[in-house]
This record gives C-alpha cells, sequence and structure tokens, in this order.
DNA sequence: TGCCGATGTGACTGGGTAGTCACATTAGGG
DNA sequence: CCCTAATGTGACTACCCAGTCACATCGGCA
C-alpha cells in the first residue's frame, strides 16, 4: 500500500506518477520494469519514489489494482443483463475488449500481471482464479438445473476452456481479435464441434 | 547457430552445458536468464561459451530447438493413429502431457519461448503459429466436408479456441491437468455447452 | 622435442538495476 | 519572521548482467 504521502501529494502530480508507472507496467512485466525509467520520465527524484511507496513490488500492486478497479467496472455492467448465461459471456468479453479498447495501457498492466510467473505475485494469481472459477462454477451449475447447459459436463472443465479462451482473447485484443470474431470463438465453446442432429448441413460442397 | 568448437566437444562437456542451459531456460525466461549462472553451474569460463556460442540468444535458440525436437518426437505420433479429428486431437494433446511428464524441464523451456514477449522471438513465434493455424484449418475442413464437424463453424475460431485451451492445458500439465481432466476440457469443445436436441437430461435434480 | 593452431580462461568494461541516506528545500503554525 | 516537521533530492552503494580480450594451456604433427 502506498504511504500516506502518496496521497497527500496535488492530484496532477500524483496522476503524472500514475500514468508514467502504467506506461511503464504496461510495456514490461514486473521484472523488468524500471523504477528508475519511471522517475526519470516524471522528472522526479529516485528518493522521492520511496517516500510514496515502500518498495517497487508496493507501487506495482497498487498499479496492478488500479487496472482491475477500472477493468471491474467494465465486467460489472455483463452480470447486470437480462438474458441465459451464453448472452452474459457474451457481454462480459465484450466489455472486456471494450476495456482493453478504451484502456489500452491498463489493458496491457492486468494482461503483464496475468503472465507473471514470479512466486509472490504467483500466490495472488492463484487467489484471483480461485474467486472467478467458483463464481463461473456456481452460476454454471445454475444454467445446468434449469437445462440450458448440458448437465454431463464437468463444470471445472468447463470454466477452464472458457478461462483458456477468454485470457487468449483478451491477450489478443487489438491484435487480431474484434467483436465478430469473439462471437464467433464463444459460438464454438456454445454449440461445440460436432454435428448436431438436426443441423442443416451441405449436402454437396 | 553453435560454432562448430561445440560440436567437436567431448560428449560428457558438451551435455553437461547442454542439460545446466535447459535448467537455466527452464526456470527463466530468455530475457532474465543468466550466462553466468549457466557456466557457473558448469564450471567453465564465461569466455569459453562465447568459442561456442555467438551470444546468449544463439544459445537460447539452441535449446529451444533442442525442445521442440524432442516435443515433435511425441506429437508426431498422434498423426499416426486411425480416427476422426477428434480422436487425433485428443492423442496430440495426451502426447504433449506424456512429453510433459517425461521432460518436465524441456516442456518448461517450451513454455517460456511461447510466452515471450520479446521482439526478436516474436516473429518466430508468429510464425510457427501461423504454420499450425494453417495445418490445423485444412485438417478441420476435411472434417467439415465429411461431415464429422459442423460446417457452419469459423476454422479459424475455432483453430483459435483449441490453441487457447491447448496452450492452457499444456501451461498447467503437472500442476492440477491429469489425463482424464484434458479429455474432459476436449469433450466441451467437442460437443459444447448447449443442450443437444435428443440429449438424455436429468428431469428432477 | 619443438612448434602452432585450436581451445580455455577470468579479470575487466560498460551498462543496467533497487534501494539508501545525508543533506536541501518547502510549507505551515506559533 | 522563525522554527520545526514533512517532503524532495541525487550521488552513492552493492549488486547483477552480456560480452571482450590478452594471455595461458593443450594436442597433434613434424
Amino acid at each position: 500500500m502506498p504511504k500516506t504521502t502518496f496521497f497527500n501529494l496535488p492530484p496532477a502530480k500524483r496522476e503524472a506518477i500514475e500514468k508514467e508507472a502504467i506506461r511503464e507496467f504496461a510495456q514490461n512485466p514486473f521484472e523488468h520494469a524500471s523504477l528508475s525509467r519511471i522517475v526519470g520520465r516524471c522528472g522526479i527524484a529516485k528518493g522521492s519514489m520511496y517516500q510514496y511507496f515502500e518498495d517497487k513490488l508496493d507501487l506495482y500492486l497498487y498499479i496492478v489494482e488500479l487496472a482491475y478497479a477500472e477493468k471491474r467496472r467494465y465486467v460489472r455492467r455483463a452480470f447486470e443483463i437480462e438474458g441465459d448465461i451464453f448472452e452474459v459471456l457474451r457481454a462480459y468479453y465484450r466489455q472486456s475488449l471494450l476495456f482493453s479498447q478504451e484502456h489500452p495501457d491498463l489493458h496491457k498492466v492486468t494482461r503483464n500481471f496475468w503472465e507473471s510467473r514470479a512466486q509472490h505475485l504467483h500466490d495472488t494469481i492463484g487467489e484471483v482464479r480461485g474467486e472467478r472459477a467458483s463464481d463461473f462454477e456456481s452460476f454454471l451449475r445454475k444454467a445446468m438445473t434449469s437445462g440450458i447447459v448440458n448437465s454431463g459436463l464437468n463444470p471445472e472443465a468447463v470454466f477452464f476452456a472458457y478461462h483458456a479462451v477468454g485470457k487468449q482473447l483478451i491477450d489478443q485484443f487489438g491484435e487480431t481479435v474484434d467483436d465478430k470474431f469473439l462471437c464467433q470463438v464463444l459460438d464454438v465453446l456454445k454449440y461445440g464441434l460436432m454435428v448436431r442432429k438436426g443441423d442443416a448441413r451441405c449436402e454437396d460442397d
């Protein structure tokens, strides 16, 4: 957590520090990000940074939390819509896409955080993933009992598949993924690959 | 490419270098891996390394190629089996799992390589992914025309989903993924989540 | 044995990093 | 206006790294 000094700063200065830190952690994973570069770009002294934050990790976790707080503002809306689980999930990833478009640097911060293999971060990541998994799985079980989702599936496996695809979609936002492609990929999870009884099928091409 | 000096080395020494380099690149992504640590652990001089390899990247690419060469020996078998696309895909990921169990360090090398965001590696990764994509997509189109796979799907989207799930499965090999779970996850992609016409469904639980 | 090219060496260069600390500056209350 | 506490500073320490190079050693051939 930042020291109180940081929050006493004139907002313009505080925001300048946040902005440059976001830029740095968007461009580099934690290990490779450089405090010296951040202070250099802000035009403040190295020592000042240590008036505001305990250390590099403290700053990093603050920035990561900033990024996730903003992201939550987007994805939250997905759970307010009316509709079945598929519509909610589509809305969720659409909101993620929108977030990545409107806040590309914050998006890169979350992406770098998620990829991080450092031990001190690994535990935090594990917790976040665990929470999401149990939320998702209870949501899924409801959809199973109400007969929308095939109840023969293992909810853990379903979460795994959605999480994997969602992670990759989010990784590629802004590169190869747009709204249409997003929906097509989600449809693969929804319908599966195998032909369905009663599916219309081209007989001759 | 290593210099000829490297291949003239007595096999025991050459293998010792490979072994320590594999360990280092399994534990650290390229940027963070340390030549000094490798030579320290091999008990050879820093300068000697530069008799064998052009630079750190040269050594790295050699090790990555070693890892993929071994991995190819495993996954190749998947394409020799008889069966539809789903059986081939299941065999493919099973072979990947086997590889990760029998060569955990080589597996970690490939994983770190794949995650790498460095520019000079990014292009190589892009090529590899592109090749896999086109192989997969032509394989998929065949399965579509022969009526095994729903031809209404976008092959690119299907590849995307499989690739994402496969990547995540491989990431988690040895942590939470075993053979049973692997099959359950692949079934999500095969059948999809939505209930199918004619699916048996529990009426009261 | 003597020679020479191939191979081995580790101190060194130049560069980067996080974090520290003695000192300088500022701001606000008395 | 002055004093004190809070805040700002940047040179500095201690560490890490890739890559170099003048020199040492080895191995095979004459």
